[in-house]
DNA sequence: AAAGATAATTAACAGTGTTAAGTTGGCAAG
DNA sequence: CTTGCCAACTTAACACTGTTAATTATCTTT
């Protein structure tokens, strides 16, 4: 039983430690270089053996992608201190931009590559972390309007345009679509100019 | 003289020959089943062949790119006959949302992989495609504003936020990111009712 | 200590983009 | 008419990728 449950306990620690170096390799040299043979590298062990504690490799991405959202759960821990719901939102909008802009490795994983969903779909689970960030933004608008600040209308349409906008700014800056237009030390003001004119637009006057 | 014509419309030939059977290739099968083998393998070539009339993989998936463009082009040619700048803006969004769930792999190509952004880099020239969009875009938005129909802002800020909103929509759909929030049949629908919600919003009382 | 289970490894498969070296063809000059 | 050249093209190879099957090493239990 002891023996076992030790048995056990070091098979989680290994898991942790491939975990760990995929981590930093992610952070280091980014998504497209992280592969099962480099992380194998850094811990010393065989390339085939990563199979032995995970599915493929995007059950590892996966945890790395859950790993990026509690980092962004974290960044917005802060938001529970504003009370007036539309600035809360207005942080939230801002901290989500600023996320993806400074993180973009781990926005990649979050919400474009289809490694972390694939894993995802594979078992029978849903998004968690996903459902759980938008059902954060639902809250905030449908405090927002039962206060009478914003224009009544379906909070899902609402909660969706509005994760849309920002999550449309973000993936177009990092993925380079916006630099002709746009230079890269102007990038961050335009994309808040653009969110602070949706929250000031769908303001109630 | 006559002789290097000849030559030089026979390299033409072959180059469209690559271009048409990398498309066919996409089409088929997809962005991630295109390689430079299964090419080449089409045309009967060598896969270094290839090489010889495209610099690198980047320049071919371009050139898929740029043929994605006039693909949408196409579709937004009746945009003309609409006269309301209004109706004109709500049209390009539907057509855009359609455009790009009836076509992730094109948009995939255009707005999402960096794989075309690379050979645009390396050369100088910008991202004529993608400007030409948004600047029909702005043109739209400032006419409207100049009617006196949408509350006036800078064109820039506000043409940002609507293609930021549209992509955001779009690339949520097709990476999976609302599959466990919205029925796939729904899908559709509740883009729509985003987009038309902005544009109600937006809109001058 | 011997047998059995478990952990880790090596070898291999089937692919990827890309470069360097070698081979074939056709055309022009001697 | 043959020789030499140049261009088009191919073969071979490099350095990778994720992943599976078979094999070896290690540890536990009898």
């Amino acid at each position: 039983m002891g023996i076992v449950a030790r048995k056990e306990k070091q098979k989680q620690e290994i898991r942790q430690l491939i975990l760990d170096a995929s981590m930093k390799l992610f952070v280091e040299e980014g998504f497209s270089h992280v592969s099962v043979r480099k992380i194998a590298e850094r811990i010393q062990y065989s390339p085939t053996t990563l199979y032995l504690y995970f599915k493929d490799k995007n059950e590892i991405l996966f945890h790395c992608c859950e790993s990026g959202f509690e980092k962004m759960l974290e960044q917005n821990r802060s938001l529970a201190l504003i009370g007036n719901p539309l600035e809360r939102l207005h942080q939230m909008g801002i901290n989500y931009l600023n996320f993806g802009l400074t993180n973009p490795e781990y926005y990649d994983l979050m919400f474009i590559q289809d490694a972390p969903m694939a894993r995802i779909n594979e078992m029978g689970e849903g998004w968690s972390s996903g459902d759980q960030a938008l059902e954060f933004l639902k809250i905030i608008i449908k405090e927002a309007m039962d206060k009478d600040l914003l224009i009544p209308a379906k909070v899902e349409t609402v909660a969706l345009a509005v994760w849309g906008m920002v999550h449309g700014l973000v993936s177009l800056a990092t993925r380079q679509r916006l630099d002709k237009l746009v230079s890269s030390h102007e990038m961050e003001q335009t994309m808040h100019d653009s969110l602070d004119w949706l929250l000031k637009t769908m303001k109630k006057a």
